[in-house]
DNA sequence: TTCATTTTGTACCGATCGGTATGTAATCGA
DNA sequence: TCGATTACATACCGATCGGTACAAAATGAA
């Protein structure tokens, strides 16, 4: 039979840059289908209807962000450095490159989660798993001496979560350095008060 | 001539709502009219286009927003009480009254912001203002001898809405009240740090 | 080479989108 | 009471939306 033409990884990462630019509903099937560089028959064949393409593309960006927050929170030893060099990150590049295209989860639970369950779900569970990851984190800074022990690693991982999250919204109207530096340095504090 | 059969302002409060549950892309004029009860030559008429009527309701969001941010930071009077009750009532409530409905400000960032400078404006402006309101309620702590003197309040400020931002991010998955209330524990201990 | 199978590009589908022309109903000043 | 004026409801506009029918092109198996 004749072969695919098209890379099915490449062309949904092409579809991923759409929806993360644009959200779900103001990313055309004409968009798509142009920087993917395929046919809408192509498309449909391959990945199923719109939604269907959006799912996918989905589960690929939260893998792709879950390695980079791990890559990030791992290339320092001490939690609050880590943690700082990932606020610092979001606010210079993101895991897109441009922190003006924020996190195509966030977008995803403001435009889509209230409607529709599924996406809830999927967001929730991509949220659970960050913060699970943050609250390990922790307790790697607790376990080496960084951090008390006596700390509520989770409250503290949750605390990050949600400004990490704020960051990422905030960064996308473009503020000053002065604002955003300041945000980072304010939340690091967190920081402070668990030091041991 | 002959008198408009609508109050302006309610079927504007009718279209706040609109835009607020759906977004600016998926809320049609089919939704909007039927919800805001007048036809769409009387829509044009008193609002003009769908644009302009969002700019009108973006405006009158932000001012409601702002009084409801300085009426929930009013009732208590330490100042990390105060930000307490406000996180609580983000989590529980919300400026809406349904806490999955988030924030069109957020909203607007996320889905527009981006692409059109007229939005990008408007909502970091937004942001500064909540900053500052932020801001003064944590020196006003500083002055009442709660907080340290030596505090950046600024970071403190902005620090806290990024945490803001995130939570009312986060809320709209409907996570576990246990998910929500570490994540104000966590977030209330910045304070720990400023007591003075 | 030939046939069965799959993908491709084109051209099209009904539905809905934001927006408007038009005629009628209601109210004002005179 | 009567015209000028404004708002109203209906019905419609072209454009674009997501999605698909169809036939030509490309391949592997025989």
């Amino acid at each position: 039979m004749r072969p695919r033409a098209f890379d099915e990884r490449e062309v949904l990462e092409a579809a991923m840059r759409v929806f993360w630019e644009k959200g779900y509903e103001a990313a055309s099937l004409h968009d798509l289908t142009v920087r993917m560089n395929i046919r809408k028959p192509s498309l449909y064949a391959a990945f199923g209807d719109k939604r269907e393409l959006f799912g996918k593309v989905l589960d690929l960006y939260m893998r792709k962000h879950i390695a980079y927050v791990d890559e990030v929170l791992g290339r320092e030893s001490a939690a609050a450095v880590a943690f700082g060099g990932l606020l610092r990150d979001l606010a210079t590049a993101g895991s897109g490159g441009d922190p003006t295209l924020g996190c195509l989860a966030i977008l995803t639970i403001d435009e889509l989660a209230r409607r529709e369950p599924e996406w809830t779900a999927k967001t929730q569970a991509h949220q659970l798993r960050l913060a699970e990851r943050f609250r390990q984190r922790i307790e790697q800074g607790i376990s080496s001496g960084e951090l008390a022990p006596d700390q509520d690693a989770a409250a503290l991982a949750h605390a990050l979560l949600a400004a990490v999250i704020g960051l990422t919204v905030m960064v996308k109207t473009r503020p000053d350095a002065a604002f955003v530096d300041s945000t980072i340095a304010g939340t690091l504090t967190l920081f402070k008060e668990a030091q041991s």
